[in-house]
DNA sequence: TATTAAACCTGCCTTTTGGCAGGTTTAATT
DNA sequence: AATTAAACCTGCCAAAAGGCAGGTTTAATA
């Protein structure tokens, strides 16, 4: 059982307001969700039931695109929120997620959601302001997707990865993700990336076993990047 | 000179919570900027010193993408936010800003701004929600630029103009762009605007009459979109 | 361990997109 | 009205990206 005082995820954003006068009532309602690997727990257009926190795992958020593509839209783990977009006017999720491995998550309902919201301002402002840097990363990725080559895209969703998760200590991946993911999440084909990641072999800037990626060379990978382009970040 | 309180943009988060309590001793600092057409009011990577409301007139939002390419990230005429993507953590302002037509700005500064946005609960409700609107804007123009065609993607800018702005009587846009502005919103060059404008004005679905563009057939241009593509909207 | 399915890889070709060059039209200015 | 500059247009070709086919490897399962 998981209340959010002993959690040790401090960049939640309950967490953070933990000692705020009137979240713990609301705190008490939330609710613990156990996904096993690869269990869908949000279901795009369905109807909005509140709110999910990553507690401890990985997920993977989702869209369908054009033509039924899926799109990948991010990774999350420890401490963040998901199915935040389906709070606002619209009354429906516009976006799908799964457990990448076994996951616990927190919920909160919207009603509970909305009261707290209403109650606890520091918390309104918080979110407020994480929406803001929402928002910025994603129009970042916009112009990533309208701007930069296929093999741009592709490197740059290995450096997202790596920030994200980190590598073992043998110079792998932390989360283990098929090649189409990568194309989804780079908005491009799996036989791009399959492509992609041959060169960078044989470049020395990449390494696989099997399934398992990593990156060798951290540096000359992110030059490559960001000699175009100055100080992005998503 | 302009009050918020005899202001016609119902639509402006300000004159929507004009009416609660301590917003006044605010409103009453904010500052009325007139710009001259094509001036610039906010230039990317500042230091961000408040938001800007749209009094009246037509603005572009633009963004320095890779190779220096421009992007631009938005249109926005009368009763819109400007520049809150400079709130937050971040203290630079990430796009710039310039006026199209002769626009009335209305600003506050970022320390009025936090003040208001302390004590005026409901406004910070209502900007919650509104960046959480602009997420979902901005995600669904990612899976548009990840996802559509060129052509497609001209079309989508032309379906989005015809929203905003709309058409005068001899069914032209009621804002003059140049196709390379097309072009930068689209994510594509100029040279296929112009081509795909070609292509349209022969399918009957478009005309033109110098810098003028119209669409002349809007269902069978919508269709081309939604017919893959659900209920997109931004 | 043998079998099977899934994931991965590569070569080949087609389609899409981009960029240059050089032209025409339009609009602004003198 | 003549000049000039900007915007617009088109043909041509090169580069980039995508998709198919058929193979190999890897991992899961009986």
């Amino acid at each position: 059982m998981s209340d959010c005082v002993s959690c040790e995820n401090i960049n939640c954003l309950i967490k953070k307001n933990i000692n705020k006068v009137g979240i713990q009532k609301y705190v008490t309602e939330k609710h613990n969700i156990l996904c096993k690997k690869s269990q869908q727990f949000i279901i795009e257009g369905a109807p909005a039931h509140g709110l999910f926190f990553v507690r401890k795992g990985q997920v993977k958020v989702v869209k369908t695109g054009i033509y039924g593509r899926e799109q990948i839209v991010r990774f999350a783990h420890d401490g963040e929120i998901i199915g935040h977009r389906g709070f606002g006017t619209t009354k429906h999720y516009p976006i799908g997620a799964l457990a990448i491995s076994e996951t616990h998550l927190c919920n909160f309902t919207n009603e509970v959601l909305q009261k707290m919201l209403h109650e606890v301002h520091d918390l309104t402002y918080d979110m407020m302001l994480f929406y803001s840097e929402e928002l910025n990363r994603s129009e970042t990725k916009v112009r990533k997707f309208a701007q930069m080559t296929v093999r741009e895209k592709v490197i740059d969703s290995f450096l997202y990865i790596y920030r994200k998760f980190g590598q073992n200590e043998d110079d792998f991946f932390n989360i283990q993700l098929p090649r189409k993911d990568f194309a989804d999440f780079a908005g491009t084909t799996e036989e791009q990336v399959i492509r992609i990641i041959s060169s960078l072999k044989k470049e020395k800037l990449l390494q696989t076993k099997g399934k398992q990626i990593g990156i060798t060379n951290i540096n000359l990978l992110k030059k490559e990047i960001s000699e175009h382009n100055f100080f992005l970040d998503s």
